[in-house]
DNA sequence: GTGCTAACGGGTCTCTGGTTCCGTTAACAG
DNA sequence: CTGTTAACGGAACCAGAGACCCGTTAGCAC
């Protein structure tokens, strides 16, 4: 009854070797098809043992509940980081930006797949924390070209530069969830220009 | 065998004299409190059933799913229709706009229960066309303060009115569902603000 | 007031997520 | 190569959400 078996228990943190972590992949995998396809609402940790090829027990041992997975597939989803392109203007970067999300949003598997998650968020503490800690991963890789915009005098000193971030996928994001709309890349371009226009009059400045 | 029940069944609209719509009302304000409590994932009709002093079989018969219940209550909801303030400024007005949303988000039952009826709609399209007319509603009645200002002459001929008012909430639903920041005055102010501005530069004027 | 019938409501039955048990597999150490 | 044991997986088990049946209540018409 020493101290023995020291750090905590969490199944798939003590052998690392292989196995556990392609478990891991697999069930993550199939996780993210389930959620894609069926929405938050239909998911079936059974099913998605299934899909993974694993035993359902696997599935509700390691993460025990619905959210628990969703939590985990979003800590997993925030590893893997899209580069951001470069274009030397504000505006061209806001644009590429948000190009990309709309293009995300309307991809028949990402789209779904991003509503899902934000649905399991809402209802959630630890997974709404995962989804918030995936944002801040993002926006903290875009930031850097406000912050240059700064340097440049384009925008002025003291700006809250992931907010301006933040207020290009706002819209985008809005007509996925709210009010239905098309989500075309006109709409893109209007978030980037907006909110390229709000920075540069100074609607960021930190309080 | 003849064509003598006529129109329809859905229980409910033959005979609205009084008892039935004393159900409806207190099945739908049952689960409105249900959604603010639980979310959408711990919805359960008997529970729903038990607080509105009904018997669940007609919860089953009436609305027959969760998510049939969530639309039914979103319509109501679109019916009752808050007044909007004027000021006489596009500021002014989207602030007053900006504000009430942020008071809204931030109440500690309706922020729990827009998050419940927007998690709903990702799940189900009846819902998601339920929850579009609602904000469709919200934001028709708010958009003549964006007309008075093109009228005025302060923003471009040709600009989207309907966009303006979604630019103003989008940033504050973000927070709200997405970043998880603290949804305060300030960010309400900064929302309408950068709604106006980019106005004012004829960020919306429809392509 | 009285009869008709749509709609309600209690009780029961079912079916499917989710849990538990225990035998099997496969990383890792020596 | 071989032993140890964390982690997996099949199968039986349990609980509670949702469907059904049928007797009861209450609008509404005459």
């Amino acid at each position: 009854m020493a101290g023995v078996m020291s750090d905590g228990g969490e199944p798939g943190t003590v052998r690392p070797g292989g196995r556990t972590a392609r478990i891991r992949e697999a069930v993550l995998r199939a996780a993210e098809d389930a959620l894609t396809e069926q929405g938050f609402t239909g998911l079936d940790l059974a099913d998605v043992a299934r899909r993974a090829g694993v035993g359902k027990t696997t599935v509700y041992r390691r993460w025990g509940t619905v959210t628990g997975l969703v939590a985990d597939l979003l800590a997993d989803m925030a590893e893997q980081s899209a580069p951001r392109t470069e274009t030397g203007s504000l505006l061209g970067d806001l644009m590429a930006n948000a190009r990309l999300v709309q293009r995300t949003l309307t991809d028949p598997r990402q789209g779904p797949l991003f509503k899902a998650l934000i649905a399991a968020a809402t209802g959630d503490p630890k997974t709404a924390a995962a989804l918030h800690r995936f944002y801040d991963i993002r926006v903290r890789e875009w930031a850097p070209c406000v912050r240059q915009a700064v340097d440049r005098g384009e925008v002025p000193e003291g700006t809250d530069t992931h907010e301006v971030i933040r207020a290009v996928s706002a819209p985008l994001y809005y007509h996925l969830l709210i009010s239905g709309g098309r989500l075309d890349e006109t709409m893109a371009d209007r978030a980037a220009e907006a909110a390229a226009t709000a920075a540069r009059a100074g609607a960021y400045v930190r309080a």
